[in-house]
RNA sequence: GUGCCUAUGGUGUAAUGGUUAGCACUAGAGCUUGUGGAGCUUUCAGUUCGGGUUCGAAUCCCGAUAGGCACCCCA
């Protein structure tokens, strides 16, 4: 006797039963007609791209301990797409000749990552990825914030519900090395600790900074914990330290100017990659069972120079399909089971199937979505199974009705029966 | 990759180291001969896997696997 092998799917990864699938296709049916109407063109590529196109942004270890990589039969080294962006950069630069510009595109793509698997962090995951190229104006951060505000929305939260998070990579590069003269070691070291601050304890906090900036730590500190933008900005020497706090002022104006209120400058943010050259931002749950970013995107205004292009400005971002669902799980937004069929037809005898196929073709073709029972069971437990399924209307199909071509449309919720011929 | 917690039919659960691992739901079969949602009868199905301790293990120990939590990392 062979092994009997195992139900579970692999490691880290879902499989997407029908109702789970109703979900899914619930959550990129929202992504899809937001960036829709937005003007934005789908695009998608092959989840293999060469190992290289991520070690050339993201360095060896990234690579080699986060993504699935591996030689193929003729000695390529291939990694499974960990993210959209360097493939929509490869695009892009592939063609810039040719395309118009500015450019608005959107994808769904399903991203590998090999990691340690927790609630909220799969392997593989499906994710938006918006994007628009040529446009050096904040304006187009302005439009993707408020596409991903739209699609906030959408799953079902409330402006109180979640919050809008900016900050500013120029300016944290200004006030890092500019401003406190640090190197890239130190002021690598210095971002790593500041995007954990709210992980640790403000003592633990200050003393690790204390550590890093010695004598100038008090100032700093006192940067990091100002009130507000303006606040911000009246420590900061230096007129292009100004206009780069000014940027964030920008797009906070912008959004109040569309309606949207709950957005906020948060120095402490600070998202995990090297590639962001502007404005940096996230949208944050609110509610405490789900901590977490919605969305998180920002300018990359170099990424296509490395593949020997010159510069394109670019703006972006991603959402997750698993944060997608635990929000909708949250706020009680998920869309109801639907059945699978409008009409369900019920055949007496077996020899009564012919007609009813022909039955079911016809309604077909005015639109209906019909299932005929083709399990032979007795009457009432194909109308039970029917019942059970949700279908809404009940066509018996017997010797009478084949004979004289008449049949009956029960309506399962009336129970009220209507002739057709 | 590291540490901690968890693991019983498809699902949810019960079982002082000692009966044949119990219950509910689901699923299958049957009972009322062409109109269901009920009821009754009945069947299938489980201690994640591999070792160990013990007269005896779902229960204790070790390892593996998977899930959760934290770290790491966050695309």
């Amino acid at each position: 006797m062979a092994k009997k092998l195992s139900t579970d799917a692999y490691k880290g990864v879902r499989d997407f039963f029908p109702a789970d699938m109703a979900i899914e296709n619930k959550i990129f049916d929202i992504w899809r007609s937001v960036s829709e109407k937005y003007g934005y063109e789908e695009y998608n590529a092959s989840v293999l791209e060469p190992a290289d196109l991520y070690r050339a942004k993201s360095g060896e270890e990234i690579v080699n301990e986060q993504t699935y990589t591996f030689t193929d039969r003729g000695d390529r080294e291939v990694t499974l797409r960990p993210e959209m962006t360097p493939t929509v950069a490869r695009m892009v630069a592939a063609r810039k000749r040719e395309l118009i510009f500015p450019l608005r595109w959107f994808s769904i793509p399903n991203l590998f990552r090999y990691e340690q698997p927790q609630r909220g962090r799969v392997r593989e995951h499906w994710q938006l990825n918006v994007d628009i190229f040529g446009v050096e104006s904040l304006a187009a951060e302005i439009e993707v914030i408020n596409m991903a505000y739209d699609i906030t929305r959408a799953y079902g939260l409330k402006d109180t519900d979640f919050e809008i998070r900016l900050n500013s990579r120029k300016l944290m590069n200004y006030i890092l090395r500019d401003m406190f003269g640090l190197d890239a070691e130190i002021s690598r070291k210095v971002s790593k600790l500041v995007d954990k601050k709210d992980k640790l304890p403000a003592d633990v906090f200050n003393s690790e900074i204390e550590k890093l900036l010695s004598v100038k730590a008090a100032e700093f500190l006192a940067l990091l914990n100002s009130k507000n933008l303006t606040d911000l900005s009246a420590k900061i020497s230096g007129k292009s330290g100004v206009n780069n706090a000014s940027e964030i002022q920008t797009i906070i104006d912008g959004l109040a100017n569309l309606g949207i209120k709950n957005v906020r400058f948060d120095p402490t943010l600070m998202r995990g990659f090297d590639y962001y050259t502007g404005i940096v931002f996230e949208v944050f749950d609110l509610n405490p069972a789900n901590r977490r970013s919605v969305f998180g995107g920002g300018r990359y205004d170099d990424l296509l120079a490395l593949f020997g292009n010159e510069k394109v400005p670019a703006v972006g971002f991603g959402a997750g399909d698993v944060i997608a669902r635990d929000l909708m799980e949250t706020y009680g937004t998920l869309p109801p089971a639907l059945a699978s069929a409008d009409i369900a037809i019920c055949v007496v005898e077996e020899k009564n199937t012919l007609f009813a196929l022909e039955v079911a073709s016809e309604l077909r073709d005015e639109g209906n979505r019909v299932s005929v029972d083709l399990s032979g069971k007795k009457l009432g437990d194909q109308i039970s199974k029917a019942n059970k399924r949700g279908v809404a209307k009940v066509i018996c199909i017997g010797d009478e009705e084949v004979k004289t071509g008449q049949y009956r449309v029960k309506d399962m919720k009336t129970g009220a029966e209507e002739e057709i011929g």
